[in-house]
DNA sequence: ACCTGAACACCGTTCAAGT
DNA sequence: ACCTGAACACCGTTCAAGT
C-alpha cells in the first residue's frame, strides 16, 4: 500500500524476509493460513514475486521447518543416555509448540536442513560415546527420531478415543512418551 | 455424459460409491488426485452433490483411511509377542502400499473408524494375555502404534541423507523397523 | 431427500513484459 | 535480476432452486 510499484521497481525482497513472514502467518493463522498468496500479501508484493527467491511452496515450507529447529541447543551433559534423553525431550516440547507442523516433520523426518543435520550429528556423537557406532547407530537414531516425532504427532492430533476415559492430558502423553523412550534407550544402550 | 440430469432427478449416489471412487482416484493419481471435484467428475455428478452423503472432505478421507485398514486380519497365533509382532508387521506392509496416506494415518493415528478400533481391541487382548493391562496396556499400545506408523512414514518419505551412503533399500528399513519393534516389545513384555 | 446451477473466496504456478 | 499484470487450471463449500 502507499506508492504502488510499477514493473521493474524493486521491493527489497529477501529469502529471509519470506521465511519470517511465513513463520508469522503460521503462528497467527495456522497451517491453512500459510499460502504463497498470503505471504505475498503480507510483504505487499505480487504473489509471483516470491518465485524469484523460492523455488516452490514445498521448498519454502522445508526452510520454515528447519528454521524452527534452530531453537534447540545441544545438551550440556556428557552421559550419553542423559544427553539423548534431554535432547529428544526438548525436541518433543518444541514440536508441541507447533502442532500444525508436526505431520510435516514426520513426512519429511525433519532432516532436510542444516539444523536437522546438526542435531543428528550431536546425537550420533552421544551414541558413539555410549559404544554404539556405524550401522547400528544409524538404526538407533532412526528409532529415536521416529518415536519422538511420532509421539508428538499423537499428542498434537489425538484420535477420538471411543467410550473410554476422557481426553488425555498433556502430562499423561508426555509421561507416555518418556516411558517409550526409556524402553528404546534400554534396547539401544542396555 | 449421456442424458444430462436436470435438478431433481436422482443419480443413485451412495456413501459407498463415493468412498470407492475416492480410493480409485487415490491409487491412480495419488493424494493430490483426490479432490471432491475429481470424485464428483468420476461419478458424473455435480461437485456439491457429494455433500448430501458426506459432511466434508476431511470426513471422506477418514472413511477412506479406515476402509483400507479393513484388509488386515487378526493374527492366528496365540503367543502375545508373536501376535503383536505379526499384526504390526502386516500393518507396516499395508501402509507401505499407500505411501501418500501414511502422513494422514499419523496425523489421525488411524484410530477414527471401526476397523482401527477392531485392531486396537485385538492388540489389547494380546497385551492382556501377556500380563499387561489397564493404564500400562494403553501406554504400550500407543508406543507400538507410533513406532509402526512412524517407521512407515520414514520408509515412504525418506529424507535426503547428506553425503553418506546411497538410498536406503526397503529391506533395510524393514529390518530397522523390526529391530526397534523388538526393543519396544522387550520393554513391554520383558 | 437428493440433485443441479451458479457463485464465493480462494489456491500454486507460469508467461510475457517492464526496468 | 527482480518485480508486476494477467492468466491458467484448479480448489472446498454454500446457497437457492428444482422434483
Amino acid at each position: 500500500v502507499g506508492a504502488p510499484r510499477t514493473p521493474g521497481s524493486r521491493a527489497g525482497l529477501t529469502r529471509d524476509a519470506i521465511v519470517s513472514a511465513a513463520r508469522e502467518l503460521l503462528t497467527e493463522d495456522g497451517l491453512q493460513g500459510l499460502s504463497m498468496r498470503a505471504v505475498a500479501r503480507r510483504l505487499d508484493v505480487a504473489p509471483n514475486a516470491l518465485y524469484s527467491h523460492v523455488d516452490s511452496k514445498a521448498a519454502l515450507v522445508d526452510e520454515v521447518l528447519d528454521d524452527i529447529l534452530g531453537a534447540l541447543d545441544e545438551p550440556e551433559v556428557t552421559d550419553p543416555r542423559a544427553a539423548l534423553r534431554r535432547l529428544l525431550m526438548s525436541t518433543y516440547d518444541l514440536l508441541l509448540q507447533h502442532p500444525d507442523l508436526v505431520p510435516l516433520y514426520l513426512a519429511r523426518q525433519g532432516a532436510r536442513g542444516p539444523n536437522a543435520r546438526r542435531l543428528g550429528d550431536v546425537m550420533t556423537e552421544s551414541l558413539a560415546r555410549g559404544g554404539v557406532e556405524g550401522r547400528r547407530a544409524v538404526e538407533a537414531l532412526r528409532v529415536l527420531i521416529v518415536h519422538t516425532i511420532g509421539f508428538a504427532a499423537f499428542a498434537t492430533h489425538p484420535p477420538v478415543e471411543p467410550g473410554a476415559a476422557g481426553p488425555l492430558t498433556a502430562a499423561e502423553l508426555r509421561a507416555n512418551f518418556e516411558t517409550g523412550l526409556e524402553w528404546v534407550l534400554v534396547g539401544i544402550l542396555g
